[in-house]
DNA sequence: TATTAATTAGTAATGATTACTATTAATTAT
DNA sequence: ATAATTAATAGTAATCATTACTAATTAATA
């Protein structure tokens, strides 16, 4: 993968938040650093980081949001405001359904829906 | 919500199968009964019969999945056949978000990925 | 049976994402 | 440093799932 501003200024732009951003958030704040940026370009160095592994993806119902944070971990969203929190949960369910179902467990994708702090 | 031919073929076609299908496949599906049925048609009732609880939708990556057992339960992905398999898991993580972060937990979105019994 | 309002088929619109193409620019060999 | 090579880009069109719209149909009801 060789060097672009447009990768470099895209990587600056997750790496601000931890609001666990939309393609378009991104589109339109990397627009501040090159105005002329293509949301394709958005797109394409968005697929290609997380194919190496740089970023991560989490699907959000039926949008797809980035996360710098490649590390296993859950998370907590807010019905209310929609917010994404990061949490690490402790628990071993591959032992579970290896012996229950002969299942190859490689990941678990746990999202706990509710009301935040910031609503109660 | 009254009666209509076109809800109750896409009732019956819902029980007939354990593989949360996509609305495309129900709307293929109930076209061999009632052929000039639109799509329209198919999204509104599942999204109608969603509100009332009597079907559940599971997010599956970018695609809504329909599921006629309601009850809360977990699934488990195969990355290999893409089948989505229903299990129960034992947990109890509501009191550990209370405690840690103050949210109020309703939901929890559990999916384990990997690979199923019949590609081992 | 006539009235009413929910439901429908068909089509257009939307929103997120991907594909395409000619141009630009980062690297590499000269 | 300069030319050659090819990845990356901007801009646009296409795709896919889903929703919105509208005139016609049909189930319930008075």
């Amino acid at each position: 993968m060789r060097y672009s501003r447009q990768r470099e200024v895209i990587m600056n732009v997750i790496h601000s938040t931890s609001t666990h951003p939309t393609a378009d958030w991104l589109y339109k704040k990397t627009q501040q650093y090159i105005p002329n940026i293509s949301l394709g370009t958005v797109y394409r160095n968005l697929k290609q980081l997380e194919g190496d592994g740089i970023i991560a993806t989490i699907h959000d119902g039926l949008v797809v949001r980035y996360d710098c944070n490649v590390e296993k971990h859950d998370h907590l969203k807010c019905k209310v405001c929609g917010s994404l929190t990061d949490l690490k949960l402790d628990y071993d369910f591959k032992s579970t359904v290896k012996r229950k179902f002969n299942f190859n467990a490689d990941e678990i994708d746990l999202t706990i829906i509710g009301t935040c702090s910031k609503h109660i």
